[in-house]
DNA sequence: CAGTGGTCTAGACCACAAC
DNA sequence: TTGTGGTCTAGACCACTGC
C-alpha cells in the first residue's frame, strides 16, 4: 500500500519547489549531480524525476546547457493549449479582442467544474478571437476571484492568457482537459463572429488545472471551423 | 550526422520484428535478458527501448509476468481511438452497423491523404453506430485495395474494425491524426441519424497508421453531440 | 521457489555549449 | 578546458507472479 516509487518523491519535491516559486519560469535549476547530493539520491534517479517532468512539460532540457523551468512563451509549449490550425497554412497564434470583464458568481455547473462552491465569486471575460483577419472565435473565460486577487486592475490582458496567470499569480497551468461539441450559432455568437444564426460552431469546454492538479480556469469558446479545424493526435 | 542512440536502433529492430509477424499481438516476448543476450547490448539498454514501445502503446509489460505484444481488445488502448464519450456516465464502446461496401477509385483528397495514387482502388464502407440504442454517427471508411485484398470477402466486419486489420491482414494501427470541425447535416445524413437537415454535426477527419507510420485507413465521421462530447485532454 | 519486470545505484564515455 | 545533459553499462535489490 501507498508504496511510491523514490524517483516519483523526488519528482513530487520538485514540483513543491516550483509551485513555492523557489524557481521561476525561464530559470536555471541546479544540475542533476547538485540535486542529487542535496537530495540524497543517486545522479541517476534525480535524471528519472527530470525526465519525468519534462514529459510533463514542466522542464526544458538542453544538453550542455543544463535544465530550465519551462515558460509558456517557449515555442515548444506555445501550442500545447492551441489546436486550432488553418486547413491551410501553418499553425499561428491568434489575437484577442477583449469585449467585457465582469464580476458575478458561480453557476451551479461552472462551480462543480472549478471545484469551488456555487454561488462563489468569478470574474467573467468575454474575448474575440482572431486569426489572420479572420474571426474565428468568441469565448467566455470563468475565473475564481479566490485565486485571481485585483483581477480588473490587471495590466491589459496579453494574446496569450497563461503568460499573466505565470507573471502575476504565479500559477502555471499544467494540464487541460477539453469537451468539444458541435452547436448552433446563437444569435449574440453570430453578431460577434459575423456568420448566420444557427452556423454549426465548434463548442470547446475547457478546464484548465495547475501544476496540483487543481481546476483554476473555465473557458467555453465557440469556433468557426470553416477554414480552420481542431488538431488531435492520437497516439 | 544521422547519429542514433542504441536504444533506438534496438526499438526500431524490435518494431521490425513485430511488422514482419515475429511476434503477434498478445504473444509473450522474450525477457529483457534474453533480449539483451540476442541483441548484443546491456539489459539496461534493451529496458528503454522497450519503455520506449510501452509508451507508442505497443507494447504492455506486467511485473514478474513479462512483455507482451499490444492487441487491440486490450482495455487500456480500446478507447485511444475513439473518444466519444457520452456528457454523464461511463465511456462506452459503441455497436455498429454496415450500410454498404462498395469499391470505387480515390478522389484527389483521398488519394492525398493515403499516399496512393489519385484513382487507384479502394474499398468504401458506410457504418451508422449507435451508443446505448441512440444513433450517434455515420462514417466513411476508405481503405486502399492494395493493402486490403479480399475486403468484400471478409467475415462480418466486428465493431472494433482495428481487431479485423490485425488479425486478417497483419496490420496494426499505431497512431492516427484526426481534424475536426462542426458542419451542417446533409440531407442524407440527416435522415440516417434521425435529425433536422443542417442540424450542426461534429465531423472527424481521421487518417489512421501502421507501425511504420505508413497511412492505411482514412475515415471521416458525422456525429451528433446533443448527449456526448469528443474528449481531449491537453498536457 | 525461480523468473519476471521495476527501481536504484555507480561509473564510464559522448555530444554540446560556453568561456 | 570545464561543466552540462545524453547514453550505455553492470550489478544489486525489490515486488509481483506462478509453480
Amino acid at each position: 500500500m501507498e508504496y511510491k516509487p523514490l524517483y516519483t518523491q523526488i519528482r513530487d519535491q520538485l514540483v513543491r519547489r516550483l509551485v513555492e516559486g523557489e524557481w521561476s519560469p525561464g530559470m536555471l535549476i541546479p544540475s542533476e549531480m547538485e540535486l542529487a547530493r542535496q537530495m540524497g539520491v543517486s545522479q541517476g534517479t534525480v535524471r528519472k524525476a527530470l525526465d519525468v517532468m519534462t514529459a510533463e512539460n514542466l522542464l526544458i532540457r538542453r544538453q550542455g546547457k543544463g535544465t530550465f523551468v519551462a515558460q509558456p512563451e517557449d515555442s515548444r509549449i506555445l501550442f500545447q493549449f492551441f489546436r486550432l490550425v488553418p486547413d491551410n497554412g501553418q499553425p499561428d497564434f491568434p489575437r484577442s479582442e477583449v469585449l467585457s470583464r465582469t464580476s458575478s458568481s458561480a453557476t451551479p455547473a461552472e462551480a462543480d467544474d472549478l471545484e469551488i462552491g456555487a454561488g462563489d465569486s468569478v470574474w467573467r471575460i468575454e474575448r474575440l478571437r482572431h486569426l489572420a483577419e479572420e474571426r474565428i472565435l468568441v469565448e467566455t473565460i470563468v475565473l475564481p476571484t479566490e485565486r485571481f486577487p485585483d483581477f480588473p486592475e490587471a495590466e491589459d490582458m496579453p494574446n496569450n492568457i497563461y503568460q499573466l496567470f505565470s507573471a502575476r499569480w504565479r500559477i502555471t497551468i499544467a494540464q487541460a482537459e477539453e469537451r468539444i461539441k458541435a452547436v448552433a450559432a446563437t444569435s449574440a455568437d453570430a453578431a460577434l463572429l459575423g456568420c448566420a444564426k444557427n452556423w454549426p460552431l465548434l463548442r470547446i469546454h475547457r478546464v484548465a488545472k495547475d501544476l496540483e492538479n487543481k481546476p483554476v480556469e473555465l473557458r467555453v469558446s465557440r469556433c468557426l471551423t470553416d477554414n480552420i479545424h481542431y488538431a488531435v493526435n492520437l497516439r
